[in-house]
DNA sequence: TTGCGAGACTCAGAAATATTAAT
DNA sequence: TATTAATATTTCTGAGTCTCGCA
């Protein structure tokens, strides 16, 4: 068979790759034995350009604290963050802080920000009409940062650090209608930063003149390098600092995630029959555990933990509310509700009869702003997952339809002749239907109309010829070629066959692209790939059907999965 | 006994950037 | 062949899940 992945061979004496070893049970203790790095990079200090905001006409000039925030709200000009309510309102809440308070600025409205925006823009085009060669210049200095800073020692084993630049101060934007958007992000400094190496390596030096770290600390039970916290923001999270895909910490755990799956999927059976017992049960809380699990398995829902006020208003699964679920006839429901990033989830489906009765009784009684499984939680709910196996949680259940999904589809593949193309376009198609079971959606690209519209037209072109072509195929067969002889058509009845079959071809490929466009408008193919789809099944059906791996899997895809690229192609999730 | 928050990790789509195709 | 437009890929950072320990 022909060698579709290119693999590193292994040398004599090396050691052996992680994926070989046989060590995962110590993995889920201590995860490392020695690390070293060299810390975080800061962004570059802010460069103040001294242009004075207008109040009330009057130019005001600005400390470089005040002009950075001005400057940041200044590049927000013209998106649709300027008009969104709660961002607006936060900001100037935020940023009238930065004024005594007997400064003359007192609202944002009265705040004219042209001058500062017309100097944002400036900038943009510099960056812009940057010279190929400097942009070059640019990379390759990135780059060198980036091979002497952006890797870390693991047990002798160099790997590379994904966010080892801290996240530069700015304005928080929140997915949704999130109650802080707008809030200001600190600039981060050395002493806000927790550092985590092994007790005998060395202590990354802080970069920063006369700064110092927070604190150095040598925990061998977590994978994170560093963590910060914004000193400003109370309700921002704790933010870690982790090796890259294509290291050893998320590899295998990325493993360990498929694994536990698969060995769901041999559990699966007993587990559906277990909660379509509960489902029937006299007892109410089992009736809504058993009902929850079922959504989530046919569903894939999330599983719907509860949130604070800081967050914006998202649901789960546990956390529906009687609002987001209607009823229809023949034991059909619409779920409507925003979930993760406040992507809404809309969907009717037939369900289950006894569990549309559940699902009916659950909301009797009950106002539209309750929650519909009022008698579980998101941990009762995990609880019980665990009586059937330890380690089993309801993420788990995404991860395993998924997969089996993607599986029962690929099989269906019984062309082997077909272009590459084609088969990757069958592959394509696969992945939708996972990502639209997992709810996976983007925003539809601008210009999306105006694109599709040219394709129309070039479509529309390539069937005129073709039909233009036909007729003068007719001609040939009737000997009255003289009317329509065009000086592009071809001279001979042979030529003209051929030309029609290379038209035929060419307009169904166009209609398949158009249809593939249309297809995939609002759909996010990626996140599936990256975090659903066990790679073991693409690796194995890619090498079946002589489809090189790189059609599918774009280089950082190839190394995060690098674990997976030994897949067998007999293998099975 | 449970409920709650800290902690650590996975998973999200948008935006930025790189590559490829079209003109 | 050089621009420009479209598309593919990567980066960024916000938003989830889930476990654990403590009151």
């Amino acid at each position: 068979m022909t060698e579709l992945v290119n693999l590193p061979k292994k040398r004599k004496g090396e050691s052996t790759n992680w994926w070989e070893e046989d060590e995962l049970d110590d993995f889920s203790i201590q995860k490392w034995k020695s690390l070293e790095h060299h810390g975080v990079i800061f962004p570059p200090d802010y460069i103040p350009h001294s242009i004075p905001l207008f109040y009330d006409g009057e130019a005001i000039s600005l400390t470089p604290e005040q002009e950075e925030v001005a400057t940041w709200w200044s590049s927000v000009i013209g998106t649709e963050w300027e008009t969104k309510e709660i961002f607006r309102k936060n900001f100037e809440h935020n940023f009238l802080k930065l004024f005594t308070s007997d400064h003359k600025i007192k609202s944002l409205d009265k705040c004219d920000f042209k001058k500062i925006a017309e100097y944002v823009e400036a900038q943009r085009e510099i960056k812009k009409a940057r010279l190929p060669e400097e942009k070059k210049q640019e990379r390759e200095a990135k780059q060198k940062i980036d091979e002497e800073i952006g890797y870390g020692i693991v047990d002798g084993k160099r790997e590379k650090i994904s966010n080892i630049i801290v996240e530069p101060p700015g304005l928080f934007r929140g997915r949704g209608q999130h109650p802080k958007a707008g809030y200001i992000k600190a600039r981060l400094r050395p002493e806000d930063i927790t550092i985590n190496v092994g007790k005998s390596n060395l202590v990354p030096k802080c970069p920063v003149p006369g700064h110092a770290w927070k604190n150095v600390v040598h925990n061998s039970y977590v994978t994170w390098l560093a963590y910060y916290k914004d000193p400003e923001l109370s309700f921002s999270n704790v933010k870690y600092v982790y090796l890259a895909a294509s290291s050893k910490f998320k590899g295998l755990n990325d493993k360990l995630k498929y694994e536990k799956a698969r060995k769901l999927r041999g559990l699966i059976d007993g587990i559906r029959s277990d909660y379509f017992d509960k489902i029937k049960k006299d007892n109410q809380v089992n009736k809504q555990l058993g009902t929850a699990l079922y959504l989530i398995d046919k569903l894939a829902l999330r599983v719907g933990n509860e949130k604070t006020e800081d967050e914006a208003d998202t649901v789960g699964c546990c956390s529906l509310k009687v609002s987001n679920i209607s009823f229809k006839e023949n034991y059909q429901i619409t779920l409507d509700f925003l979930g993760k990033d406040s992507m809404r989830y809309f969907n009717t489906v037939s369900i289950d009869p006894n569990v549309h009765e559940n699902l009916k009784k659950f909301v009797e009684g009950k106002g539209q702003d309750e929650e519909l499984f009022d008698l579980i939680t998101t941990s009762s709910l995990n609880e019980y997952l665990k009586t059937f196996m330890k380690s089993l949680s309801a993420k788990v259940f995404r991860t395993y339809n998924a997969s089996v999904t993607l599986q029962m589809l690929l099989a269906k593949f019984n062309n082997k002749k077909m272009q590459v193309e084609e088969k990757v376009q069958f592959y394509t198609d696969a992945n939708r239907e996972v990502a639209i079971l997992c709810n996976h959606q983007k925003s539809t690209p601008k210009n999306f109309e105006v694109q599709m519209e040219k394709m129309q037209d070039k479509l529309k072109d390539k069937l005129e010829s073709l039909s233009l072509l036909e007729t003068h195929l007719k001609g040939f067969l009737s000997k009255k070629i003289a009317q329509n002889a065009d000086k592009k058509l071809p001279t001979s009845e042979e030529n003209t066959r051929k030309a029609i079959v290379r038209a035929k071809t060419s307009v169904k490929n166009m209609e398949i692209k158009l249809k593939m466009k249309d297809d995939n408008k609002t759909i996010a193919l990626g996140t599936s790939k990256i975090n659903y789809m066990d790679p073991r099944i693409t690796v194995a059906w890619c090498k079946n059907n002589e489809v090189p791996i790189e059609k599918v899997f774009p280089k950082a895809l190839r190394s995060k999965f690098i674990w997976a690229m030994y897949t067998e192609p007999a293998w099975e999730f």
